[in-house]
DNA sequence: GTTAATACCTACTAATTCTATAGAGATTTA
DNA sequence: TAAATCTCTATAGAATTAGTAGGTATTAAC
């Protein structure tokens, strides 16, 4: 399951992606439009600042925007930053391998195998769906 | 990512199912082969008994055996159990359907498409996935 | 029948993670 | 200078996870 905090940053780049106006969005106006606590989604615009995936602006009139075009931020992207990999597995992830504690060696492993195709599939779903993907998706007229 | 509980249980269903005494496997045997806390799997074991996935022989000379052949227990079948769904989000399962918590309806959720094309991919592999293809992937020469 | 080996059950604990909240500091515009 | 904003640290309560402890019920072997 995702976290929390994946679902109220996903939703908040959608926004942003979709967001008319030129220029920064304030944390306010982001947590109201995502529904989303104020003072927490802060803490997760941040990390998604740190991770390249946001922008900020300091001081008054400052705020967030995506940090390239919305047809460059996979989902995959978002949720690896705030859940981590997307692997069922330590050993089956191929953006953050580590051997798990206390499987035995990998090519012994009898899950292993099944954990990576699984991995595989989700990857490739998550990857190739952008926020700008979701965006057309909620609002497909506005698009055109 | 998996719990313990689920790696501890797929060990010791792939063990059970390439194992080549007849009869139950008593929860010690299980545990030492499967390298799980004996206390710990007995839980685990238990909840896959209520599942129907084991059957189990009670009081001396008692065990667990598979309820059923080992091709027609998946992955899925078993991470299902002891982790519940597959899908990042309860509104994305379809074994588990629940509209999420701070989300807007399922059609205006801008996450939604992405999440349920990211279960139906890993349930594909996962269902698709028996323990007796996992045995065979360990130990391909004595299958024959 | 007694004993010993086993599954079954309840309760508990320690550590971690998740979901926030509080409040102060830094920065910039008006 | 004031106000609005991002930034940072610290904290707290709830939930989950991983594992332990100790007893009860059942059955086969002796």
């Amino acid at each position: 399951m995702l976290s929390q905090r994946s679902r109220y940053a996903l939703r908040a780049l959608v926004y942003l992606a979709g967001r008319a106006e030129p220029g920064p969005a304030a944390i306010g106006e982001i947590a109201e439009a995502s529904a989303a606590p104020r003072k927490f989604l802060e803490a997760i615009l941040l990390e998604l600042k740190r991770r390249q995936i946001l922008v900020s602006v300091r001081g008054r009139s400052g705020g967030y925007a995506l940090a390239r075009p919305a047809s460059e931020i996979s989902f995959a992207d978002v949720i690896r930053v705030l859940d981590g990999p997307l692997a069922l597995a330590p050993c089956a992830s191929k953006t953050a391998y580590r051997p798990c504690d206390t499987c035995p060696t990998v090519t012994d492993c009898p899950a292993h195998p099944a954990l990576v195709a699984a991995r595989d599939a989700v990857a490739a779903v998550l990857e190739g769906w952008s926020i700008e993907k979701a965006v057309l998706a909620v609002s497909p007229l506005e698009a055109l």
